[in-house]
DNA sequence: TCGATATATTCCCATATAGGTATATAATGT
DNA sequence: ACATTATATACCTATATGGGAATATATCGA
């Protein structure tokens, strides 16, 4: 097999970071294609596409305005991303470090205790 | 072009689901290869594969142990992922959603207000 | 109607996959 | 020494990619 299509999910359509700078102008507010043209210095062909696979995996939505396309942010898709990073947060973070430590300790004041309610 | 590659970083290494199983696992402290081939229910040579991609975006290390490979979780090589993904919070989350009210709210009154001291 | 503007689609191509299978490498036990 | 175990690498193949370029489609203004 060969990789997974980049519109399987979100998380194979941000992999590619002109997508994620596009979802990052989008951040501002609803916008035609040719500001995110301008905005990220790529050619318009490459930025339909580009938005072609943000649309299939629902991280943006479109709206017609004569003859132009407005692009609109819908964070919801990102949403798998952050819950499943989130989890990591404790290896980096100082502060769940520390509560690792408080509650290893009090795991372990449990089990020497012999019971639980002190 | 084609693709990055999935070794170009965090990012194209996690957007293989496998290899989110693979941190997953190991999220639950060290582990040797075969752990993972039982846990995964892959291929051994794949399994491999997956790991050497992890290891090349900074996500795992290994260690010696006879002839044993012992992998650990490096969290903070998701720490980008993260960070991105996390400005995006607000746009489903209901209590930035409210936030977001008040901040809007104190601006119209500094406004209205004739005088702002910036 | 005609030219200009805005956007999407099509075609081309080099490239890196992911899985399968076989094999290499190395350490261990007997 | 040898069989076994643990892991990594090499090879194969189908496939989707991202950029470039050309073109299609649709809307607007004159």
């Amino acid at each position: 097999m060969a990789r997974a299509a980049t519109t399987t999910d979100a998380f194979n359509a941000v992999a590619e970071p002109r997508r994620r700078e596009i979802l990052d102008v989008l951040a501002g507010g609803e916008r035609p294609v040719n500001d995110l043209v301008d905005a990220l210095g790529l050619a318009q062909p490459q930025v339909s596409k580009h938005l072609r696979v943000l649309r299939e995996v629902g991280a943006v939505d479109v709206r017609e305005d004569g003859r132009r396309r407005l692009y609109r942010l819908n964070g919801e898709a990102l949403r798998p991303i952050h819950d499943w990073v989130k989890g990591y947060e404790r290896t980096w973070s100082e502060r769940f470090e520390q509560l690792d430590v408080v509650l290893d300790e009090l795991k372990e004041k449990e089990q020497g205790d012999g019971r639980n309610d002190e």
